[in-house]
DNA sequence: TCGATCATGTAATTGGTTACATGATTGC
DNA sequence: GCAATCATGTAACCAATTACATGATCGA
């Protein structure tokens, strides 16, 4: 799904600005997808063009105006097109597995510090999500749970599968 | 780990043209990376006006000419410090939880189909790796196995944690 | 007064893909 | 003779990031 589908998915609670759609990455979301600035505002405003999203502006007595966006009716039709189109994995690009194809080229005791610092890391990645816990529980739908979950299970597997690498890398 | 360090590290082992470089990726390395002709031509013109590789043109009496890439004593260079460069865990773009997080807006039978289909494709990446495994045990090095070995479980932890949202969604 | 947060946007760059363009050779 | 495979490359396009540019307001 590109940036605009997710957006408009954003809208279809509730209006926001683009500074908020960003705040929206950031919580639950950002551990499987995430926007930056340079892509949510052209975005906007190439939706806006094509009718899927209305912008008001808001001037504000005080702080910064602001643009308020709406989805349109072409809008939500679209986005709940979007969403019922078929969907099939996608390579997942590893940067671990990348470097460990490569790890013959590399000492032992820099493979296994390589290895084990990319193992603290995914570790740290998945302590975030586990503190995240109570936040994402009041906040989250159903379905949004269950990506929480599916989360918390894939750091976990993943974690496992790691170690189980670190562990072979360091017998030898 | 960008592109041109990759086709360094396919070429630490032995001299290739453009084309064999895109059949390495085929192999064990497809399901987590791959590059098109599209950036591998225009990659390997850069790195040899850079000295990381020399190429070679090679005109046969039989089949077409090709150019043989070589790696230089500076591409090893540069090829090794990249590899030992510490490396940390990249955000995993996930369709499936993209779509999980908006499924609120179908209706239960389209969740379920759309989360179905999804499981099966990866089924299908699944056993698609699974077959290739006399292959790749010809093929591949210790920490190469190691990436195949990775990745099986990858699939089989994938393929569970999916199957368990799928049951999720199917008692409702 | 100073840093954090709110707020919007553009320009340059990166890092790719897809489609196009070409053409020889080999095996059936 | 025709399809598959070998072989190289360019041009158009795409989707995103990072850095730049600006400026108000709020709380300590």
């Amino acid at each position: 799904m590109d940036a605009r589908s997710i957006l408009l998915g954003f809208l279809m609670n509730r209006s926001m600005t683009g500074y908020e759609l960003k705040k929206a990455f950031s919580i639950s979301f950002s551990f499987f997808s995430g926007l930056s600035y340079g892509s949510i505002y052209p975005a906007l405003g190439k939706m806006e063009k094509e009718g899927l999203i209305r912008m008001q502006a808001e001037m504000r007595k005080s702080g910064p105006n602001r643009k308020i966006c709406t989805i349109t009716a072409e809008g939500r039709k679209v986005f709940l097109e979007t969403l019922k189109e078929p969907f099939a994995f996608e390579g997942t690009k590893s940067i671990f597995l990348t470097r460990l194809f490569f790890f013959a080229h590399l000492a032992p005791e820099e493979r296994r510090s390589s290895a084990h610092r990319y193992f603290e890391s995914v570790r740290q990645v998945e302590k975030t999500l586990q503190r995240a816990r109570p936040e994402i529980e009041a906040k989250a739908d159903r379905f949004q749970l269950l990506c929480y979950r599916f989360g918390l299970r894939f750091f976990e597997d993943l974690s496992r599968n790691i170690a189980q690498t670190v562990k072979a890398l360091e017998k030898e």
